[in-house]
DNA sequence: CTACAGCGCCGTACACCGTATCGAAGTTGA
DNA sequence: TCAACTTCGATACGGTGTACGGCGCTGTAG
């Protein structure tokens, strides 16, 4: 037997002979049907439905549900990867790589869900991580030191889309606010009483850059 | 009918008469349930049979399992409050209910799973957001402004209690590094190399005093 | 050319899920 | 005592993931 419990098929496993269904056909059925209809249509059943095909025959290519959402999450892993080249100046490097991200989160607002219920690493998620840390070299950090800097920026990226995809425009909060007892929550009721100044978007800029003030604070010392 | 379509019964309906079963025993019999084996344990058929009830008696006090979740969300919610007073210095009591927040989110790991399938805010969730404001007056901030610093503050700690519970210990992701071509990836395997020095709740302080770091040369200008 | 091994496909079945429906039983106020 | 109302519960429907085992094709060995 191979070597650990690890041994979750981010390979496809043998190509066989002539193939009809393949497992690339599989996953991409499921990230159009997630993106379309949202992640609790992805079945086994529906995806099969949709490729024409019979829902067992699904097993033939993937080794479970759970599989074929790890498989999801690595594809779209790589598609969060942002052209090379990266700029030189760092705080524009990571610039690019969270808004990359957070546009991708909210475009396809089911990878959030999906990560919530148990990540797998794939090897997109590796490459990910190596083009951020590549991000970074001109601050000549420890490696640990430079994963912790990261780990801010992606978590946040992540957690504000997660509070952005769940809150939709706060208008549930708006919602609620207005049919509270005002003195029972004034400093609440004052954020939301004067109309929202500041788009979505524009929170996020400034957000984004509050992130990197406070790790160019504690991690730039000299370096451009 | 009523106002709205958030009508979603926060309040205990109406205690009717002599109750049986009551609509804190399901939720606490959930929340019980959640910690103890995992949300997706929890099942109107399994609650139930914790209450030594039948499933659909349940339904006598709960609208729907989403309800119930939203319940328990708020529930939890209310065990995010830090004990009053808080601190004058604003640093310090944004550490507080930060520290808090994150404890919770590791100690009960259902919640972000269950903060990722959609949220609504219940009353505690706007107490909670109402201390949190109070944290930062020494400010003197804009409320949009002291909206986007607290937002900033509460989502990284989710999404970092969100990375921590998903990739438990980041073995996943040294285990991965470790069946790939170091080569490939250079700078990662730099990182988890050298033997992890720093421990998580390490990592969680340092980054912490990094966010509140940016929070602070943008929003504090002469405040204490 | 025939035989066979292996593999993709998939029909059936099982255990579980959320909950609609509707009737039974019990409690309470008049 | 009667009527109103609430809680409880049995049954059933349409969905889920997937274990099991058979069928038929195909590439290769004899």
């Amino acid at each position: 037997m191979p070597n650990r419990a690890s041994e979750l098929a981010w390979d496809e496993p043998k190509t066989g002979t002539a193939a009809g269904l393949t497992r690339g056909q599989v996953v991409q059925t499921a990230l159009d049907l997630a993106d379309a209809e949202g992640l609790e249509a992805v079945s086994i059943r529906r995806v099969a439905q949709e490729l024409d095909a019979r829902p067992m025959s699904l097993y033939t290519h993937i080794a479970s549900k759970d599989d074929l959402l790890a498989l999801m999450l690595n594809e779209f892993s790589g598609r969060l990867l942002v052209p090379e080249p990266l700029p030189d100046d760092w705080r524009e490097a990571l610039r690019r790589i969270a808004h990359r991200a957070y546009d991708s989160y909210v475009a396809h607002p089911w990878t959030i869900q999906a990560f919530g219920r148990g990540t797998r690493v794939g090897p997109n998620m590796l490459r990910r991580a190596e083009q951020s840390a590549a991000a970074v070299v001109s601050l000549e950090l420890e490696p640990s030191e430079a994963w912790t800097a990261l780990s801010i920026v992606h978590e946040w990226t992540m957690g504000h889309a997660l509070h952005v995809v769940t809150l939709r425009e706060d208008a549930e909060l708006e919602g609620r606010l207005r049919d509270a007892d005002p003195s029972d929550f004034p400093r609440m009721s004052r954020v939301f009483g004067e109309g929202r100044a500041q788009s979505r978007d524009a929170v996020f800029e400034v957000a984004l850059e509050v992130v990197l003030d406070g790790i160019e604070r504690r991690y730039a010392s000299g370096a451009r």
